[in-house]
DNA sequence: AACTAATCGAGACGGTACGTCCAGTCTTGGA
DNA sequence: TCCAAGACTGGACGTACCGTCTCGATTAGTT
């Protein structure tokens, strides 16, 4: 039987994990009560309480169901081209609007509550960065960048002004904006070995969408 | 008369913001509540009403009394050590005890509010930015860097991975990770016209902290 | 200068007067408050309470500046055409629409505020009921009631039936039920020196409107 | 189970009203606030709000819950003194310090809002009522009163003067009072078919505690 | 087939805070 | 000197959710 009124254990997860995801873009996830979604499950809310401690672990996990199987990385062998087609497509799914607005909600409960902040980076974050990292290693070890490179800052680099613009200054994330970083960075990151010494700023290597703008 | 129980206007204004730092760090901003900041500055809740049309206003309001001068910019006319000596400055805010825990539960206001991000950007995060763009601005004029460098997005780059630390991965913003940034892109930004070539990443010139981790 | 902004004294109580008989006949008098009727009248709260000290206050002074005349008793020897006059002509105005919801407001207002008790007691209902006392003396005095008729009882007596309709139950006051009520008394108050015996309930002299109910 | 914290349903409904019944006869219902209820009863704001849909609605059943039996009617045959008997005990209650203030605080509720107004009828007077109409009707029944006797007209002519003395003037309401009253009445009521005549007004046969004023 | 244990929805409960309204007092500045 | 305008504290309003707690009904997995 399938049309049982309530069944149980993964039925009700995922049920409940889609309401949030409907009902929290609907109405917005700062609007978004445990009292709502209970009842637009048509779960009770000690049902919720017992999988998720808090709105914050609800999000992330509903966030998480979301995107299984998360953003890899090709490896064509030119490292730019590589983080580019990787970064464009974290930004189209940040920037998107199923996941953004989710994103930024998740987010703003980190900042006062700890377990989420933890989470949010142990099961968002940090698998996503060490894609990065592994990518920015390969490059490392095949001499394409200097053996002092240090992966880590090099990825917090490439990262932080995309959140800047999207935590801060909340203007729209663009791969265009994505180009001009990435050319900026890549005048200093790249190693040099034949050439004579790269242009600071936008780099004169012509990326598809640089633009000077200062 | 100077003595009356409550005097008018300014006042108030003041005592309300300084209970809600008080409160605020005793309790922790997420657990502020409008209610609780009334009854402890002993004003009635329409005063505060009167001023902020909501907590993410206050707190924005009592963060900026926090730092009325703003923080200043040298110009020694040595561009890295100027950035370096500034962001210092504004790391020991941003991440120090008093500030820190308050501008993080304002971003995190932010991720919900529009108005509050939108007067978070005009009243703190762009004079502080013009600040950064006008210091590379005068570098740019005196030919320091490339006539093409681009301002704006420099400061992006400069700011990203510092907010990316403090609100998503909320490990310690210290001053040798800021030199560290620093150390990384100037290699890049840096124009070169004397020095033969700067190696990318962690450049061979040697840092004050730099350190290498990848 | 007739057009002054804010003229003095009883230019004011005038003024507030009416605003609030307007306001209240428009929102009702339960719901009328001295904010509101200050902000209507071009008044500061601050007037109004020089004048009035609540509430009550304010709604009896009101009331009576609408009826300033009263309503006098006819006398034209025959008694019970005089009440029957005088009684129509009192509950036209206690079940009016002007003065009925204010005064049933008054009425509440004196359950819970002993000085609103005493003022209605003395201003409107003593003055009144004097009257009446006063035309059944008159007919005691010609012979037309017994002797130890006792006045004030009668007036209870006449009255107590109409307050019960209209602060108890709340139905219609009408002319009819005046009478039926004027009719059923007079059988038992009337002294019958000639008649053999005056018929007890509805009695057999046919009143205008009279009909059996029970 | 019997002594979990808070068992449910009746146990809140009773402990509210005791509160609401202490504490208006401590402070005086016109003072009392939903707020002091629900605070002193140790119950939420929410579980009185989904009981009575207003302070007047709770009051009704506070007073209601005072008197469950209610008054009831003997039926000796002699019907001025049932009648005597039941409406002294009215008195008692009505005028007496645990109902009186009450009674009074209800029936200023009442004068605006329409609710409380038809439930006070439908509960409280109209029941009362129909037991001195069933009184009234049974003497009629046994030729005690005329036949064309106007039942409901007497009830309200009975009962009038003590609420115009309860709510009005604000007096005393004695047993005196009523027997004054009922003296009156009587006389005219009363069929008279062996009785010589009796007189109006105080008539001349001598009641308990009859005595002139007027 | 009946019993047991787990799980569910429903929703009552004490609480905390919300944002609003009004009471009654006080201050300022203009007429 | 009187006024309007309106700021101020304080208290209550009625509502929304929080997280906890019964309550029966339903279901699975034993017996």
């Amino acid at each position: 039987m399938t049309d049982t009124p309530h069944r149980r254990g993964a039925d009700r997860t995922e049920a409940i994990m889609r309401t949030t995801l409907e009902l929290g873009q609907k109405i917005g996830y700062a609007r978004l009560s445990m009292e709502a979604v209970a009842a637009h499950a048509g779960a009770s809310k000690q049902t919720i309480y017992r999988r998720w401690s808090s709105k914050g672990a609800l999000l992330l996990d509903s966030l998480l169901s979301l995107n299984e199987p998360g953003l890899d990385y090709p490896d064509t062998g030119d490292l730019v081209a590589d983080l580019r087609a990787q970064i464009h497509a974290a930004v189209d799914l940040l920037a998107g609007p199923a996941f953004g607005p989710l994103f930024k909600a998740l987010v703003g409960e980190a900042q006062h509550d700890p377990q989420v902040a933890a989470a949010l980076n142990e099961r968002l974050i940090a698998p996503q960065a060490d894609k990065t990292v592994a990518r920015l290693k390969a490059a490392r070890d095949q001499g394409q960048l200097s053996p002092g490179f240090d992966l880590a800052l090099a990825m917090a680099i490439l990262s932080g002004p995309l959140y800047f613009q999207l935590l801060i200054t909340q203007e729209q994330l663009t791969h265009e904006y994505v180009d001009r970083i990435l050319d900026a960075l890549f005048a200093g990151m790249r190693p040099r070995p034949p050439m004579p010494a790269a242009q600071a700023g936008p780099p004169p290597t012509p990326g598809p969408h640089r633009r000077a703008r200062g």
